[in-house]
DNA sequence: CGGTAAATTTAGCCGAAGCTAAACTTTATA
DNA sequence: TATAAAGTTTAGCTTCGGCTAAATTTACCG
């Protein structure tokens, strides 16, 4: 019980939580068949690792949630890893990482962790659990949701939109940016940012992904 | 046809090579059942990967020896890199080169190579070939048969055996180590050898395994 | 040369994980 | 409230890559 499907669903389940998720919405998030998943829900179930009320969705239950974590935690060192050290742009990062995690070793995932001094944030800004799955809580929120005028900091940014991360990343938009928004569009919740002296228009669907915070690194 | 699986029998395919390989010999080196080789090897047969001649044994097409080593390439590669950057011990490189080998982009593959500055060899000693899968030919020749008193440098140390490695590393029998032989004891290819003032017994078994030449970096 | 032992292959089974088509629930709408 | 649409599950098929047991081929030995 433990292939790179199975990672993969995981996974899949911890990022759509905590809610209830649908069959559908995990099918897409993973490009199967919704029969697939369903079948794949079944077998987790049986094994304690989901809880799966037919025609209501599933949701991870302790021990899945464990297991999800430490492959969010490889994912995340492993990205943290590979910009270190082969200084691979923000966009490469997730796909390599997501075919290397599913082989990484206790014993390599250690010596990579201590390698980086247990860094607490991956490239994209997102938290890496600790070796027992813990996540300090996050104190940001989506850059669509923060109140006008007041000085945020780019906390995290999306990592499996490729396409997404480079537009993000040709406009100076990374971890660590300071910014301020001085306006949002009434309708579709996009919003426009100040930084640099310089005002940049950004889209709903990327305000949404796009963390902020108030500290310097919360 | 590139599955984990594939790739694995043609790499052993290739270590056991190049001449026809029996079907036995095939089984125990992946611990399969001789069944499951046969009908791999027909797999492979069919996608013009190898040679195989029911009841003779198979061997490697060009195809095949092609896609073997891109999969060499990627475990030296690796090895070399988990070594330089990690400080893992060489008894440790094996195990986890030989999971990560088969999750490498070639996008990484040239990252690494890169980051290393085109490594010629691993840190076993064994040589990575090129991107094209070239590689140079060997000057050296296994321990046991080695000329007495003529000076020697260990070129080659194996990788697959934790055991054998971890105890030629602690006697300091490592490539670059220079070193003449003494004895050889005439029953059963065993051989002594002498190296900083001190005498060192090597079982036949290591002194086949172990390649030596005469130059510095052969 | 014949017969047996060893090696190899074939036959048939299993589980994982994918798919499509059909059946069944749930939800939403007329 | 009935019915259609949407979502989910079941049924049944496929491929991959294992396995064991039985059949077959090769090789060797008396």
């Amino acid at each position: 019980m433990a292939s790179v499907a199975v990672e993969n669903y995981l996974k899949s389940m911890w990022e759509l939580g905590p809610a209830n998720v649908a069959t559908q919405e995990l099918a897409q998030h993973l490009a199967v068949a919704p029969a697939s998943a369903t079948r794949m829900l079944q077998r987790l179930s049986e094994h304690g690792l989901v809880a799966h009320t037919p025609y209501r969705g599933a949701s991870l239950t302790a021990a899945g949630e464990r297991k999800a974590l430490t492959v969010v935690r490889r994912h995340r060192l492993l990205e943290t890893f590979l910009a270190r050290t082969l200084k691979l742009g923000r966009d490469q990062l997730h796909d390599e990482a997501e075919r290397l995690e599913h082989a990484l070793s206790p014993a390599l995932e250690a010596a990579i962790d201590d390698y980086l001094g247990n860094p607490q944030r991956d490239p994209h800004g997102h938290p890496i659990p600790g070796p027992q799955g813990e996540l300090p809580p996050e104190g940001d929120s989506p850059l669509g949701e923060w109140p006008l005028d007041r000085p945020a900091t780019v906390s995290q940014v999306p990592d499996r939109d490729g396409e997404m991360l480079g537009w993000l990343e040709s406009q100076g938009l990374v971890p660590g940016r300071e910014l301020r928004l001085v306006a949002r569009d009434p309708f579709d919740g996009g919003v426009t940012v100040k930084f640099d002296e310089r005002l940049l228009q950004v889209a709903a669907s990327v305000a949404e992904e796009v963390r902020v915070s108030d500290g310097g690194t919360a």
